[in-house]
DNA sequence: ACTCTTTGTGAGAGCGCTCCCAGACTCCGC
DNA sequence: GCGGAGTCTGGGAGCGCTCTCACAAAGAGT
């Protein structure tokens, strides 16, 4: 188990170095050693050390997950589990290993910056949820880390993958044009997130490839939670929407509660659509009708991007790679559609 | 930045050993000395590195936290994205690393055996929701790899930490029968995991505890899944019971939807609570009563207690840390209660 | 003044691996 | 038959760190 290279040697009646090219598929051995070698490593259950091996490739097959602040809509949310599926299934099959940074206050990120990054814990970082005004994305420009963001980033040379908002939104709201409605109002996610900016984006691209006015009083702005929701439907309330596309499920569920006391029913009086499609979306009542986003697709591709960066190495030459993947309608009652 | 020891030490006109020295904060070093050292780390940005450190500490500082089947439910349910938040707050404080690993197919599994367990890159695993029958638990035992269980495990050496499932579900239960019922049901978990098990036997006891019979026709089996939930309701509903347990709020929800169907009302024709406080539970209609479970500091105090496992390592008279932390009773309409 | 501790510091070995270089051997063509 | 190319293998250095050991210097006791 904890054997070393040298007694595999003996074992096998070979050099360490014999050992370690048979380790490591170096095609300058003879069939005849490299049987023998394979046996002695069998029988010796021969693991390498990997801290040792490390010290001398430079490379530990490391890649840290790192999500800057721990936001709390994360856990209402399965982005975060489906992310982080996708990311090891990747790693699994890659055979990297994936390491998970959250932190809570940026104290705690400093501190990490120094112990994970610099002391060549990892060779690539996936940053996720990464407010646009962090900081983190230009250290690790600075700093030379390879790394990858999950979420468009607005910067030529950043690698990174993203779902589809922009068109996810508009789909959403062109399905509530489809079904007859012209007084469609929004409840926006927070604008300082490429999300929440790309879901209104969308919005407004719908209405205006239908010639419908947007109009300010028919836009609101959330955080993407519940409570947020449930506020911006209840200030919407007064404009009399007849469709509201919601930029989150849970804010979705809150508008769904603001117009319930305000005596409104939905789908009847007012057509509901959301995004995100989380588990509540299709166990309340109605089903709410949403956008789908492959998640978990997100999370292996992520891994396999920047695993490619790490391999070829090329560094500069390198092209950015910026991966969108398309988003889904998944209709149900809230909208009020018979599709 | 990567800069050694060598250069840090030549900088600060020492030798290597006692800028070591000052790094471990040995206690052999004079004021002077320690101060002029310091100065040259923090000019020189050096960071000690971390493979060539493990190499000779024979030590990582990575914890894994290993799910051996990448359980869907848990995707329904923030259970794994607050258990990873609670053992991350933890490894933030302890210095310590978090690295995942997760699996969908056993032969995956063996593998990583090899490469994380047996290569030395981490100090000691986190196992969650392990089922009973899985290799996992004695496979660890026999290689003494330090671990912890995150859920009970039938064993006298095995640390681990559970919430309290029998007692949650005897809350429960409990408040079914103090609003009147007798009748009760329950829509048990499955019964090759341990909260499965746990759960039916804290509905029993509570039964026992006041006299009411537990009839078999009143005990309906599922996965936690809310289809399962939906099949065990159609199923106990020909028993007409005044009131539904489930060992999970999935379950639950499926039951809702069953009982609907079957043209009831909760909570006026059948009582409901379900177990969990999953996010989806405070937003449908009636909102689930529930049993809410303490998961993050489930997740730091596994990582507490396996490194003071690890760092204490008296291997053998170390005792064996079994905590079980109390679940609380999150009472809304579907009880039917007013209390 | 001399040993005897105590305290602070440096030199050296070695953790387990990879990789370069050199050597031994085989095989071919002239 | 002999040099040169090609193939395979072993030896040695060294990655950056920790840790033991030895030693120098300083203080304490007789």
């Amino acid at each position: 188990m904890a054997s070393t290279l040298e007694e595999v040697a003996k074992l096998a009646g070979v050099s360490r170095s014999t050992v370690s090219r048979v380790i490591n598929h170096s095609p300058h051995v003879s069939a005849d050693t490299r049987a023998k070698v394979w046996e002695a490593i069998e029988d010796s259950g021969y693991q390498p050390h990997a801290a040792a091996r490390s010290l001398v490739t430079n490379s530990t097959r490391i890649i840290s997950v790192i999500i800057p602040e721990a936001v709390t809509t994360l856990f209402s949310d399965p982005f975060f589990p489906l992310l982080l599926r996708g990311a090891t299934d990747a790693c699994n099959t890659k055979q990297y290993h994936l390491m998970l940074s959250l932190f809570t206050d940026p104290a705690e990120r400093q501190e990490m910056y120094r112990r994970v990054l610099y002391s060549g814990l990892v060779d690539g970082v996936i940053v996720a949820s990464n407010p646009l005004d962090d900081p983190l994305i230009p250290d690790l420009q600075e700093d030379r880390i390879p790394f990858i963001s999950v979420g468009r980033y607005p910067d030529q040379h950043v690698h990174y993958v993203d779902v589809d908002n922009v068109g996810g939104a508009r789909m959403a709201t062109e399905h509530l044009i489809r079904l007859g409605h012209r007084r469609i109002a929004t409840i926006a996610g927070p604008q300082d997130t490429v999300a929440g900016q790309d879901r209104l984006k969308g919005y407004r691209q719908a209405l205006q490839a239908r010639s419908i006015p947007v109009l300010d009083e028919l836009i609101a702005e959330g955080d993407f939670a519940e409570a947020s929701g449930q506020a911006a439907g209840r200030q919407l309330l007064s404009n009399r929407p007849t469709a509201i596309f919601a930029a989150s499920d849970m804010m979705a569920i809150g508008a769904l509660k603001a117009l319930r006391n305000g005596g409104l029913q939905v789908p009847q009086d007012v057509a509901l659509a959301g995004f995100d499609d989380i588990p509540a979306a299709s166990v309340i009542e109605p089903g709410l009708t949403t956008v789908r986003q492959p998640i978990q697709r997100l999370g292996s591709l992520a891994v396999e991007i920047l695993v490619s960066v790490l391999d070829g190495e090329h560094a500069a030459d390198c092209p950015t790679h910026r991966v969108v993947l398309p988003t889904e309608l998944v209709v149900r009652a809230s909208c009020g559609a018979a599709w």
